[in-house]
RNA sequence: GCCCCCGUAGCUCAGUUGGAUAGAGCAGCUGACUUCUAAUCAGCAGGUCCCAGGUUCGAAUCCUGGCGGGGGUGCCA
């Protein structure tokens, strides 16, 4: 992914011309990045080249001199209007109105100007990652919806992707919920998700032993965080722990009763998880699911295979894997002879790379597990499992996102402690939404005015929707953020809603040309205020701002351009009649510049994962 | 103990991978609706970029050492 894959548009051009004039300028041979950047001030035109000053410096000539000697070598025609040398040695460069809306001209198309990547390039997404017997919870809601932009991304770029719901759907915890259920005498067909996740986290307070980790724990200095935590699980029953292991050794050799009633548990968190990954309208179903069960007979063949190849030895009983950098060594196999979490990870990454030929897997996992992820890679590789059958190195990527907190920036939690359901936060948040837009369709001159019940309704959600995951997809990835509806809800300034309603009045403008029979499709474009041309040099910045979003796996980059299309055509807007304008030529011009905007506002939305309503 | 992340305006955050006078939103103040949707726009005010050194033409950004907050740290996931 790189700036040449946009041939047209006049930042390659710059780049490209640039390269080869500094080359000219200094007489070598050689590769010179032009350090083509946009203006932050339009005092300095649109963009500038900043090559000068370092290149100078290390020849021993004057910055200014070689900015001079480059520019001679510069023939950019009517690419550019103007360039001249400012401050040090910087190049600023304005470029032509013409040649501007040329370029957006040959963007009106069904890529939007976004050049294909086709040629099978494969991705895995791992994102959502829920527990069976668990329910949702807002960690989820980044797992998901981050994931979800990502794999919209690569998709837009015409990659091959695989979004992988690693379930965990195996293991003890599971079968200590069983054999709580089954004691208990509860009707698996008649469960609730809510009743589950009790079974669930009562099983696992009751069961809890682990003397050996505990001394271990304090053996290699854990923190005292960790230690206590061991600590109150040996205070537990230990009894449980042999019931539930014999409940899954049942269940690995297939006993037709429990394979049933796993099923039955399986089917009971889904439907539940399926509604809710419903309202957050991601792209994500049944046949996502590949957990952790999926792995558990290749298990034993990932950790023979470690062991065949000296890279996993024993260690007190267990099967580790060593790295010479740190100390911590990566545990596949326990001391009891059952599998870790990190076993499963491994039979993953063979399955996605070598599999599913991913020449990137991105996993979307809290930030928490970084040091489990570094293990993780670092271990495949050890044995070339990030070697796709192509022989290419895949970029094994944990994307560590930052936990979402209360307003008392701690976990976010209800007055009983317990975690807030992620459908109770997002039907808060469609109820605002809703009520909002009620609201304003109440006013006779509202576009929505009149509009059904269900209309407005279905209007609610796609608003309340977007202020939850613009807020969270706004900021980087790595930070933790405070989950707080009334700021998420206020729909002023860099918000979903702010977005979509820069959209809504762009539509409301295009079907009125439409009951016009106003003609506009092929007009040409012209930028002659200065309102118009910000706005057709943000338009012809989409296609990278997309490579960069995809490469750099940071959705917030797409979210920050978006707010700033908005804002500039909101500008626009204010300064620019558009249907209101006597000259046909500039009325045409300005409804072509309206519709490419509002095309990359759905787009990028829909990017995200964001709806865009058309009246709001 | 060791490792990782974070620290930018009163609050919430950007900062194009080292460029010019550090930018937005919210909150505050001033102005703009008989007007294509005011969920808007134009403007004012607001800064020890945690601290101290270093690297260089140039540092919020890179290197070193501190301070503060959070997280992780061998048989849980």
């Amino acid at each position: 992914m790189s700036t040449q894959q946009i041939k047209q548009d006049p930042l390659s051009i710059l780049d490209n011309t640039f390269r080869a004039a500094i080359a000219k300028a200094l007489g070598e041979e050689g590769n010179f990045d032009p350090v083509i950047r946009a203006a932050q001030n339009p005092k300095f035109g649109d963009y500038q080249c900043n090559a000068a000053m370092a290149l100078a410096k290390s020849r021993g000539i004057k910055p200014r001199d070689l900015a001079e000697r480059i520019l001679a070598q510069v023939e950019l025609g009517d690419v550019v209007e103007s360039m001249e040398i400012a401050g040090p040695g910087f190049i600023n460069i304005t470029l032509g109105r013409a040649m501007l809306g040329r370029t957006i001209e040959s963007m009106d198309d069904d890529r939007l100007g976004i050049p294909p990547q086709g040629d099978g390039h494969v991705i895995t997404v791992d994102l959502c990652g829920v527990n069976v017997a668990k329910q949702m919870h807002v960690g989820h809601l980044r797992a998901t919806i981050i994931g979800d932009s990502i794999a919209n991304l690569h998709e837009r770029l015409g990659w091959t992707v695989h979004r992988e719901n690693h379930l965990g759907d195996w293991g003890l915890p599971i079968a200590m919920t069983m054999t709580a259920l089954r004691n208990s005498g509860a009707d698996l067909g008649q469960l609730t998700l809510d009743a589950l996740n009790v079974a669930y986290r009562d099983a696992q307070l009751s069961g809890r032993s682990d003397v050996r980790g505990l001394e271990g724990a304090i053996a290699h200095g854990c923190g005292p965080h960790r230690i206590a935590e061991l600590e109150t699980q040996n205070e537990g029953a230990i009894e449980n722990i042999s019931d539930a292991k014999e409940t899954l050794i049942a269940l690995q050799s297939g006993d037709p009763e429990l394979v049933a009633e796993w099923n039955a548990l399986i089917d009971c968190t889904m439907r539940e998880v399926f509604d809710t990954l419903g309202l957050l309208n991601v792209n994500i179903g049944p046949e996502n699911n590949r957990g952790e069960s999926f792995y558990k007979d290749k298990l034993a063949g990932v950790v023979e295979t470690f062991i065949e190849s000296g890279i996993g030895v024993e260690d007190n009983g267990a099967i580790v894997v060593r790295f010479e950098d740190r100390e911590r060594p990566l545990l596949i196999r326990k001391s009891d002879g059952g599998f870790l979490y990190a076993t499963t990870d491994l039979a993953a990454i063979r399955h996605r790379v070598h599999e599913l030929k991913s020449e990137r897997v991105v996993y979307v996992v809290d930030a928490r597990q970084k040091d489990h992820f570094k293990d993780v890679f670092d271990g495949s590789r050890k044995m070339g499992w990030d070697k796709t059958p192509d022989g290419i190195e895949s970029d094994l990527h944990h994307l560590p996102f930052g936990s979402v907190l209360g307003r008392d920036k701690k976990p976010l939690k209800t007055r009983s402690g317990e975690n807030f359901t992620l459908r109770a936060l997002l039907e808060e948040a469609i109820e605002r939404g809703t009520g909002e837009v009620i609201a304003r369709a109440e006013d006779f001159n509202a576009p929505t005015h009149g509009m059904t019940r269900d209309e407005l309704e279905s209007i609610g959600r796609a608003v309340g929707i977007a202020a939850v995951k613009y807020a969270d997809l706004s900021s980087g990835v790595t930070r933790d953020y405070i989950f707080d509806l009334d700021r998420m809800i206020a729909f002023e300034g860099n918000t979903g809603p702010y977005i979509q309603y820069a959209h809504a009045r762009i539509s409301s403008i295009l079907s009125k040309a439409e009951g016009e029979d106003i003609k506009w499709q092929n007009a040409g474009i012209q930028l002659d205020t200065a309102e118009e041309k910000q706005l057709g040099l943000a338009i012809m910045r989409y296609p990278q701002v997309i490579l960069e979003t995809a490469e750099q796996l940071e959705p917030h980059r797409l979210c920050t351009y978006l707010y700033d299309l908005a804002n500039t055509y909101s500008s626009f807007y204010q300064c620019c009649p558009v249907l209101r304008n006597d000259d046909e030529d500039v009325r045409a011009s300005r409804l072509r510049l309206c519709s490419m905007t509002r095309r990359i506002l759905a787009d990028g939305l829909a990017l995200l994962g964001i709806e865009s309503p058309s009246r709001m």
